[in-house]
DNA sequence: CGGATTTGACCCGCGC
DNA sequence: GCGCGGGTCAAATCCG
């Protein structure tokens, strides 16, 4: 959205942001205040994890489009933007916003071609996609992606 | 009011 | 061992 100024000078940042940090996210542990219930924090070790989390798939798609908003039928959130040192463009991270559907979608442009979109897609959704595609162009254009690994 | 989005800072892994 | 790159989170803000 750059075509409009969502966030102007204002006049007052709060702090700085630099010092400013609640508690950094905690050192270990993202409950700190919980722990009354204590339930069993958690067994021993799961070392077997370690495969499944290679499980993750990772498909890759390259769709050409002028916009890096492509809808696939899922509700995704934005959760950061970095710029790649291989790219003049900076990398968008998107998340899908679902209960246990931690599906994450990451769209990179091409420097060389503005309007290819190389669009990523790591994990599975748990839901179906329950997305009414009318338009044809839609489906056309996701017909056009390919390269998939 | 809620959810989505933004931006900055922090963290981790790897490379040299 | 330190630095860079890439990736993620978290608070603040804005839009509907």
């Amino acid at each position: 959205m750059e075509s409009s100024l969502q966030r102007p000078p204002s006049s007052a940042l709060p702090s700085p942001r630099r010092s400013f940090r609640p508690s950094d996210r905690i050192s270990s542990a993202q409950v700190p205040s919980e722990a009354q219930g204590a339930h069993q924090m958690e067994s021993p070790v799961e070392e077997e994890k370690k495969a499944a989390q290679q499980q993750k798939q990772r498909y890759a798609f390259h769709t050409r489009s002028h916009v890096d908003i492509l809808d696939d039928g899922y509700r995704w959130r934005k959760y950061g933007q970095k710029a790649v040192k291989n790219n003049k463009f900076p990398r968008s991270y998107y998340r899908c916003t679902h209960q246990g559907c931690s599906v994450k979608k990451q769209v990179q442009r091409l420097s060389k071609d503005e309007a290819i979109v190389e669009t990523t897609y790591e994990g599975v959704h748990n839901h179906t996609t329950e997305k009414p595609i009318d338009s044809f162009e839609q489906v056309l254009e996701q017909m056009q992606m390919y390269s998939y690994f």
